[in-house]
DNA sequence: AATGAATGAGGATTCATTCAT
DNA sequence: CATGAATGAATCCTCATTCAT
């Protein structure tokens, strides 16, 4: 039965990863060094180009596995009729993507000026683009409109912005969704009325 | 007479902070080189720390001129009573003031990761607080907390985050403030039953 | 068979120390830069540093080299009586250290302005202060101890300010040491009296 | 009458002076920059220009002005003979000229380095070997010409570089005195024995 | 699977100096 | 007598990246 002590083998791909996302979280993507990364996992910045091509491509790979579950939501939702219902569901599932993948989406959420120059930034858009699509009836009120898209963006904000309000964090997070739910309900009473 | 041909003199530190502004918006604050400022002024990088101290402190001096009329509003708004219409108001102004300094607010909020380390972050963290604090009564429902802090991110995404919606720009801001109007008024409403 | 065309090999760090102190020895440390280094090195300013952190660090790790005899020296001393004897050696063996690593103490005479606001400035100063502790009683006549303290300085200002005086380099440095060694001698006469 | 309240007119290159050599004696010269002197005196970088030409040239000119009396006692002392009774009073003199301008000699003590670069660096290096010259008789022994110049230095290190000894800075400094005066007398006595 | 050694490009910053006013 | 504005050259240092081993 191996050696649990051990630092582990193997997964030093993954550690890169984790490591890495914590990190350009916390301080941001540029000033992030892969110096600080090679230390913090007490490797060679060398090691690090042994697993990944370029410092883009780490964060890349943390993307393509931390953000897979936004693409497939989308998919879930392009299959289901476009009501109410599927809206909120839609909203319930978000919350959960973003609540599970904290780190990657306050990263993205920080960092804007930076991603839109990496090739991530445009498939990040267009993923909350299809989402807010989802939402919104391009034929109603524009005020309708603005409506579902705040939805959205208060499930986004709910994760760090909102550390003014004190309360337990699943609460919080329960009341953010409800917040969100009944904007998409207003959204879609005006589109009905 | 009337102004010749070189737009220079004397307002160098104005055009360096509009330059940079502009470049920090677009390009984000660490990839904006103090080069590539120069270079669009035309003038020596040794030109900019004549008119400042450190490239922070560009930053810095956009901040204090463009991030006044923050302080002004909350300072308004604690000398009034604390109903619907004052805080309705106080959406009403911070509105403008957004839309009067775009540029800074879209770079604060696109470069949250970087700002934080900067001396201007805890400032304006603490101005958005503060609004927040006006807007928001801690006595009632987290849900209605919740909405209220919603109405103030509707008004910052609603700056550069609501590209999908397309409108007259001024017909979408006006959009957007009401949504966020609504938003507080239902979270007094709360209060009130 | 044999060391082979190219010097280099796992010895550059030591090949950097030797040129920045004779180039530091040289010039002085202010007016000497990392480009100058490199270029005698035929190495990139990246490259120093690999090897060190800084450009005081390259001269804090030269002193941690080559000053530790003079920490050896001291200790030996300590543990010996406080006899005139026991004082000409000290004398002797430091005469020895010093035209052991002439240019770092030369270096060091020169530079002492510099010196002094850098870290080695501090355990520099301690060490001479040490050396003269151990030479000189303070309960003895004032000039006395004055006579010993210049016992201490002949032997540095022998090493570069007495070019005036041209002779053999090695009778030159006898002549002086002789001259300390009488200094101590008739310091301690004065005392025994 | 006049206003003596006011900071001075006309004396400005004088004040430039005095604040230059006490910054290059307390920092270095390369570590202190025009910026720094301008400021201590509450002026513009470009007012020192119009005072001296360059950085070098207000050395140049502290020390015309400071060194003089150098000069001065080598040319009395050239017109005196060769006695014994004479190279004491060059020394009595010469330690009053260290002291009259200590924080000059400090300076060029202490940045040696620097000032061997520079055009003042000759002129003092001929200095004290001027004096080092009356000093000394070139026939005599090796010992008693190292115990001349040791005299010398004596005087100089007295200065700055003997704060391990106590006391009172008058009767130290004729302690010194009395050091380097002993030392050339028995220079003295080892040629005419 | 990883390291040791190095590079080239570029970063922010500082300096002595100039000159029109 | 002095300033305000600017420059060109240099500084130390950091970074992402490479490659032989």
């Amino acid at each position: 039965m191996a050696t649990p002590q051990q630092p582990r083998r193997g997964d030093t791909r993954r550690r890169i990863q984790d490591v890495a996302l914590e990190l350009f979280a916390e301080r941001g993507y540029e000033k992030t060094s892969l110096r600080e990364i090679a230390e913090h996992l007490d490797v060679t910045k060398a090691a690090l180009y042994y697993h990944f091509k370029t410092k883009e491509d780490i964060l890349i790979s943390i993307t393509d596995d931390l953000a897979r579950p936004v693409d497939e939501l989308i998919a879930w939702a392009q299959s289901q009729p476009r009501t109410l219902a599927t809206k909120q569901e839609v909203l319930r599932r978000y919350s959960d993507v973003l609540w599970g993948a904290a780190a990657l989406f306050r990263f993205m959420q920080e960092n804007q000026a930076t991603v839109r120059e990496l090739s991530i930034g445009e498939s990040f858009r267009s993923k909350v683009s299809a989402l807010n699509g989802l939402l919104t009836e391009s034929e109603s009120t524009l005020t309708a409109q603005v409506r579902s898209c705040t939805a959205l963006f208060a499930l986004h904000a709910g994760m760090f912005a909102m550390q003014g309000i004190e309360a337990d964090p699943e609460e919080k997070r329960a009341a953010i969704l409800e917040v969100a739910l009944d904007l998409v309900a207003q959204a879609e009473a005006a589109v009905t009325a």
